[in-house]
RNA sequence: GGCGGCAUAGCCAAGUGGUAAGGCAGCGGUCUGCAAAACCGUUAUUCACCGGUUCGAAUCCGGUUGCCGCCUCCA
């Protein structure tokens, strides 16, 4: 099967062929960067991260762009109100939004670009809107007639007099209609501004993404995506913009994402009701919030909550438990050459699960970039394989065993990479889970460490009354033991 | 008012014409000193509701109800 995705331009879902034979030139909208990022964020990040790696994994040579909006009346309202330079407010988000990708696990773009690099090309296409008599001039602002462009509306799917009929437009004597919108601003003293055959000002939002485009992926090129409120109207001015001004056609697909929600409501900034992910990331790993994120639909809305949260959580220490295991069992075992067959013949169903595994993940991913199918091809080979791990016993694994055992694991950590997960340590990552949530609670670690010593005491001596109290103990403290034949583990269990 | 999306077990969630993936929770069992983890079995004759198309529909069409989003900055 080939490629194929949804594109909001056409409605449907349609298999993907690039301009270029195996190049893709990418487009995300990024953040402006007055505040720090929240989940709804991460989840835009996240979703294009994976479409990505995807992309990439699929051999295709693709040149990623992802913006900073670094100008902006949002921006320079929040340094007034801190008091400080504008362009230092930016400057302190993007290096909060850097530190938050890095913990996110997100792999960097081939180009970050900010709109305040790109001015002078900015006022290059307003000057070229004007001449082709797409733009207007009143009192030192430049505006986009909408009325200029026939296809207004086209991704969106609406009209501009259906839109007309909408209460909710802002009146504005400037405009010759209420939907044509700034293309350069004029500014108010004591704001940032450059200069422009206009008079001095700063460019309209939707100007960057257009310009920026052309400049890293040409006039035309494969894949713009974004979260599914800048539909309209950003996308559709952004179209409105560089069709008019080059020509052609602008962009082939475009790929919109669904929200998160908190108590089935957007989560939105003007709501309130935002988490950002520096709080999240708190409480839960990064790759509890990765999994989450992609466990659904990427146009779908996901329900952020902590019951969703701890589903997440409880499902990926499964799947490291697994591959703790793994490591446990194949640790010190020598490397053979053994046939495939050899292998093979150790555990079938394993075997086939595990070299399939590719091909299902290529299946799911090429329909539509579902990672929930995908997820769910994770929990079916974990559970083969914890099958086969059963079967073998407490015994170490050896020869054929080991072999199919590792070739697990490397399916694992393969294709997780495509999802950015599995990426860590297994024992690391439980006890990281662990030790988040004991620190939550206020629990000493060395505390409980002590108590399972002085029960394996107690249990050496068949003194089982004593340590089934000292795990009573525990138990009323959230904390979880596991006796195994190579220790007691315990982990932490929040209620939910 | 205009445009669009969604409705699948107690909960989360795949499935877009061929007879309901997966996870969480629950129940029964195996293992265990007892547990936990893991494994096995079990949990939707049915996919909001009503019609229609079809040999066949959760999947297509029409209608109804409910929830949500965009139309203003927004991922």
């Amino acid at each position: 099967m080939a490629l194929s995705f949804y594109n909001t331009l056409t409605r449907k879902k349609e298999i993907f062929e690039p301009l270029v034979p195996g190049k893709i030139g990418m487009y995300v909208c990024g953040v402006t960067v007055y505040d720090y990022c929240h989940i709804g964020h991460a989840r835009s990040v996240v979703v294009f991260d994976v479409i990505y790696r995807y992309l990439k994994a699929s051999g295709y040579d693709v040149t990623f762009v992802r913006n900073f909006t670094d100008i902006d009346d949002k921006i320079i309202q929040k340094a007034n109100e801190e008091g400080i330079p504008w362009n230092e407010l930016a400057e302190k988000f993007i290096e909060a939004y850097y530190e938050d990708m890095e913990h996110l696990n997100i792999e960097k773009p081939t180009y970050e670009p900010r709109a305040t690099e790109f001015i002078h090309e900015m006022i290059e296409m307003v000057k070229e809107l004007e001449a082709k008599g797409f733009a207007y001039v009143v009192d030192g602002d430049v505006y986009y007639s909408v009325e200029k462009f026939p296809e207004y509306g086209k991704l969106s799917g609406r009209k501009l007099e259906d839109m007309m009929a909408g209460a909710r437009v802002e009146v504005d004597s400037k405009k010759k209609n209420p939907f044509d919108f700034v293309l350069w601003k004029s500014s108010k003293p004591g704001e940032p501004t450059w200069d422009s055959p206009w008079g001095p000002g700063r460019p309209g939002w939707h100007l960057e993404c257009s310009v920026m485009s052309r400049h890293y992926l040409g006039k035309t090129f494969d894949i713009h995506g974004g979260g599914e409120d800048l539909i309209f109207p950003h996308h559709e001015n952004e179209i409105a913009q560089s069709e008019a001004a080059h020509g052609v056609p602008f962009v082939r697909y475009w790929i919109h994402h669904g929200f998160v929600k908190v108590n089935k409501e957007k989560m939105s900034k003007s709501l309130g009701n935002f988490f950002t992910i520096r709080e999240v990331l708190e409480r839960y790993h990064p790759e509890v919030l990765r999994l989450f994120l992609l466990s659904k639909h990427y146009k779908s809305p996901v329900d952020f909550s902590d019951a969703t949260m701890l589903e997440a959580e409880k499902g990926l220490e499964r799947i490291y438990s697994l591959l703790d295991a793994i490591k446990d069992k194949t640790r010190n075992s020598k490397e053979v050459t053994l046939s495939e067959e050899m292998i093979r013949e150790e555990f079938p169903e394993l075997y086939e699960k595990a070299t399939g595994f590719s091909a299902r993940l290529k299946e799911d991913m090429d329909n539509d970039f579902n990672t929930a199918a995908v997820i769910g091809a994770f929990f079916e080979l974990t559970r083969t394989a914890n099958r086969y791990l059963e079967k073998l016993g407490k015994k170490k694994a050896k020869g054929a065993q080991a072999a199919l055992l590792k070739l697990t694991e490397e399916v694992f950590l393969g294709n997780g990479k495509i999802l950015g997960l599995f990426n860590q340590d297994p024992r690391e990552f439980l006890e990281s889970l662990r030790n988040r949530k004991a620190t939550s609670l206020g629990i000493d670690v060395n505390v409980v460490e002590k108590l399972i010593e002085e029960r394996a005491k107690a249990r050496k001596e068949k003194n089982f009354a004593k340590a089934d109290e000292i795990r009573d103990q525990l138990k009323a403290q959230h904390i979880i033991l596991e006796d195994t034949p190579t220790g007691t583990r315990w982990r932490v269990e929040l209620e939910q």
